[in-house]
DNA sequence: TGTGACCCCTAA
DNA sequence: TGAGTTAGGGGTCACA
């Protein structure tokens, strides 16, 4: 028969890889799951590579490929290790103490290495000897995320006979038939990297509702949608618990979905699965376990389901995210978490901010607490509710543009999908730094090999604020700060000068020497590895935002390049967080204190200088300076509206004022500018980032509020209880207001509003809703359901978010840790203050009343951190007079 | 009434 | 595959 061939490109979802043959006839192949460009699922089955760790001699080296025979004998005697296949080397690569011999050592199958390391350890230094053997694919081909493949086609979706085709499928080195469209084989070779591509991904959103008396699963739904088109289908259970789950099954396996998502999936309906399953199935019932949740792309047999991670069935190890062979979890209540930072993370709550003028997501009154009487009474609204909760999470994916980000962060981090959605940020800085070391003789250190870190490292200088109103403010920022320092003062784990390395500095040679005394080699030295990467990636994101502006007709284009040069700055920020931990393998706890050292010198520099030129500086933070521009006539940088509309309607008087300040706001830009270009060195440039006609604050670090007039004009307000989660609608708004009155210097509307607000309180005649306090709850679910909270709380029920949990799971209500917690103060005379959990589908959130007192007050002391400036403190607003006395003033 | 421990959340 | 960092404000509780 010839062979097939295919030849396409395709997107990575994930790779995992299966040991075949004995001994020396053994062999690793990679399974590789993708998308294709042409629209098919794809198995590809990856030959060639072979998994080794690397060894070099211990401790200090200095004496380059000369090696002693009794070393290189030893070297050769590891190949009698029965987990080793063959030794190669030895080579020269750099490491912390010295330039050394390393010897590639093959090892027969990956899941030997730990044994191997264990015996090897204490004998020799160990490199690369702790990196997952998929990774190997992206790290020597040096893939992304996006492709292009060249192999033999082995089997085909409904393609002929089964016995054949398996049989087909296990000669090329799979474990069986793959739940894909076509199934390939190839060699490493035969895979190369390709430009970034819009995969044509398949995402299943699903929602179960189960029953609170007795956890069964009551119904189902599904919605499938295809990105590439966004056609959707939707899909309902109900009946037989067994039937409603081998249907879902059934919907994975026909329509082929990429990314399985849900709203809360991780913590509730995956497990909820999990359990109904044990629960129906017989133990060790193979076929009953792959009928209910067989979910994954990978052979449906007893071997998989042995798998502790991408497996057949979805699995997880500890509170990590889920794996499904083949598959990609997403959960989209995390997605939203971390993109949205919502008040309430409810289902109900994210989808009203992001589709506030929906109202069927109003509509529906299914009350989740009594699920059971709900389900007796009106099961078809049951399952319409259950339908739109699948329905949901897809367009808060789509609304967030998730999928497209995190294949951005895939192409850019060269991982593949699921690393982007799931991973951590170390995984994105290995993919990158491990693969350049390779290719720059330098041998990779293991995970926790450093000394550990000792006490927190200093960080960046935050500059004391003068309280009050301060005037046309010029906003300068350091560009990616930390990121420049690196490249600008080479820092790296490879070109830190320490005394136990052999190589030391002559007085010819050009060292970087830190405020605190660490010196780094010179770029004529030698180039550090995360210097070479963030001045690569610093080009990358230049290309995309010329691309953005190149291709501002077509929408497509543009939101590509601009979901890539993000993708560009979340990834080169994290590198000196990664550095800066004390775990991270390629780190030392010199490289983290010398960039924020290098930071803080750089700032208090200019601020200095700046005041040495008279400019007065109001408030600084890490990387950003605020400066008082000269001020031109007094004109002050408040600019009420009444003047302005007079203006308008040809006012003499205030057309003076107008023109006065747009005269003052003018000679505030180009100081900025001027600014900006002046103090602007080769490795640190000073950006004019914005201009402010009035800046405010109450005299507390990381708390302001400024009228942006330049290049844009708003508001900006950061640290401000408006910006926090854990406070309540009431308070964000009448701040908001007090903030705005503030910046126009309306200190009589100012007071009058804050006397209001706070009487009302008083007075009790807010809506409770207004009145929601919300804060994350931590707490270890136990496998009865139970909470235990004192694993992460000194005294739990000190805690008001842990009592307010208390109280929804008495009610039978789901708890997942890390979740907000609303809640109303309902009586905060008591100790602890007495609280109600707020319930989102009760009226009224089933609170009967709230602690006016408790409330007022807590709005009055906020507040009044900033009527305080205009001369009424919080018990003043209390009163709601004011308290004169002899020293008042 | 003041203080410190503990916690959450934000700025950068 | 355990894991980005530090600086800082402010709320609540418990206790002197």
């Amino acid at each position: 028969m010839a062979l097939e061939r295919w030849v396409g490109r395709f997107g990575i979802l994930t790779t995992r890889y299966r040991s075949i043959g004995e001994g020396e006839a053994s062999a690793t192949v990679l399974e590789v799951f993708g998308r294709a460009e042409s629209g098919e699922s794809l198995c590809l089955l990856v030959h060639g590579l072979r998994p080794h760790i690397e060894v070099a001699p211990i401790g200090r080296w200095s004496s380059g490929l000369e090696v002693p025979d009794s070393l290189q004998g030893a070297a050769e005697r590891l190949t009698t290790k029965e987990q080793v296949r063959s030794v190669h080397g030895p080579v020269l690569k750099w490491t912390d103490l010295g330039w050394k011999p390393v010897w590639s050592v093959e090892v027969l199958q990956p899941h030997m290495v730990p044994e191997l390391r264990r015996s090897l350890s204490g004998a020799w230094s160990l490199f690369a000897a702790d990196i997952p053997f998929a990774n190997r694919l992206h790290l020597d081909l040096d893939l992304g995320m996006h492709v292009r493949g060249e192999a033999e086609v082995v089997d085909r979706r409904g393609g002929g006979d089964d016995e054949e085709a398996a049989d087909r499928v296990v000669r090329a080195g799979g474990g069986g038939r793959y739940s894909v469209d076509v199934t390939l084989r190839c060699d490493a070779e035969q895979v190369a990297a390709s430009d970034p591509f819009p995969v044509p991904l398949r995402v299943l959103s699903f929602d179960l509702e189960t029953s609170i008396a007795h956890e069964r699963v009551l119904c189902a739904a599904a919605v499938v949608e295809d990105l590439a088109t966004g056609t959707r289908h939707v899909h309902d259970w109900h009946g037989d618990e067994r039937s409603i789950l081998e249907g879902l099954t059934d919907l994975v396996l026909d329509t082929d979905p990429d990314i399985i998502t849900g709203y809360n999936i991780d913590n509730f309906d995956l497990p909820r699965l999990a359990d109904r399953a044990e629960v129906l199935g017989r133990r060790g019932d193979a076929s009953a376990r792959l009928a209910m949740l067989g979910w994954g792309r990978t052979p449906r047999d007893a071997n998989d389901l042995r798998r502790q991670r991408d497996a057949v069935v979805p699995r997880r190890s500890g509170n990590r995210a889920w794996t499904l062979g083949g598959r990609c979890v997403m959960d989209t209540w995390w997605q939203a978490r971390m993109a949205l930072r919502p008040q309430r993370e409810t289902l109900s709550f994210v989808s009203a901010l992001l589709f506030p003028d929906d109202e069927g997501l109003r509509k529906m009154d299914v009350d989740a607490s009594k699920m059971d009487e709900e389900w007796a009474a009106r099961p078809d609204v049951v399952i319409e509710y259950c339908r739109r909760d699948a329905a949901l999470p897809l367009d808060i994916l789509d609304a967030l543009q998730v999928v497209r980000r995190k294949e951005a962060v895939a192409a850019v981090g060269k991982v593949p999908f699921d690393v982007a959605a799931n991973g951590s940020t170390s995984q994105l800085i290995d993919s990158l730094v491990i693969r350049h070391a390779d290719r720059s003789g330098v041998a990779v250190p293991m995970t926790g090999s450093a000394e550990p870190k000792e006490g927190q490292i200093t960080g960046g200088y935050v500059h004391d604020v003068e309280a009050g109103l301060h005037p046309w403010i010029a906003v300068l920022d350091f560009k990616s700060m930390y990121p420049s320092i690196m490249i600008g003062h080479n820092i790296c784990y490879t070109t830190r000068v320490d005394p136990a390395h052999p190589d030391q500095p002559t007085d010819d040679d050009v060292l970087h020497v830190a405020p605190t005394g660490v010196r780094f080699w010179g770029e004529g030295h030698r180039v550090g590895l995360v210097p070479h990467l963030l001045r690569d990636l610093m080009a990358q994101r230049d290309l995309h935002k010329a691309g953005m502006r190149d291709s501002a007709s077509d929408d497509g284009a543009r939101a590509f390049h601009d979901d890539m040069q993000y993708a560009v700055k979340i990834l080169m920020n994290s590198f000196y967080g990664v550095f800066a931990s004390g775990f991270y393998r390629f780190t030392h706890r010199d490289l983290g204190s010398s960039i924020t050292a290098w930071a803080r010198h750089n700032i208090k520099g200019v601020i200095a200088e700046l005041e040495g030129e008279g400019h007065p500086v109001v408030y600084s933070d890490t990387d950003s300076i605020f400066v008082q521009a000269p001020l031109v006539d007094d004109v002050p940088g408040a600019m009420p509206n009444e003047v302005r509309e007079a203006a308008a309607s040809g006012d003499q008087d205030a057309a003076a004022q107008v023109k006065a300040w747009e005269a003052a706001k003018s000679a505030m830009v180009a100081f900025g500018h001027d600014l900006a270009r002046r103090y602007s060195r080769d490795a640190a440039v000073l950006e004019f980032e914005k201009g402010l006609s009035v800046f405010f604050s109450h005299g507390a670090k990381k708390r302001y509020v400024g009228q942006v007039v330049w290049p844009s004009d708003e508001m900006l307000i950061r640290g401000y209880e408006t910006q926090r989660t854990d406070s309540f609608a009431f308070l964000v708004e009448t701040m908001h207001t007090i903030l705005e009155h503030a910046l126009a210097d309306e200190g009589e509307a100012l007071i009058a509003h804050a006397l209001e607000q706070v009487a009302a309180l008083k007075s009790g005649t807010v809506d409770a809703n207004r009145l929601i306090l919300a804060k994350s709850c931590k707490g270890k679910v136990r496998k009865d359901g139970t909470v235990d909270f004192s694993d992460a709380y000194a005294n739990p029920d000190s805690m008001a978010q842990v009592r307010a949990a208390r109280q929804r799971l008495a009610m039978g209500l789901p708890f997942t840790s890390g979740m907000k917690v609303s809640f109303v103060v309902t009586d905060a005379g008591r100790r602890p203050m007495q609280v109600a959990a707020w319930l989102e589908e009760q009226d009224n959130g089933g609170v009967a009343g709230y602690d006016g007192r408790f409330y007022a007050e807590r709005l009055a002391a906020a507040i009044g951190r900033i009527t305080e400036a205009f001369g009424w403190t919080a018990e003043d607003l209390m009163r709601g007079s004011r308290q004169t006395s002899l020293f008042s003033f």
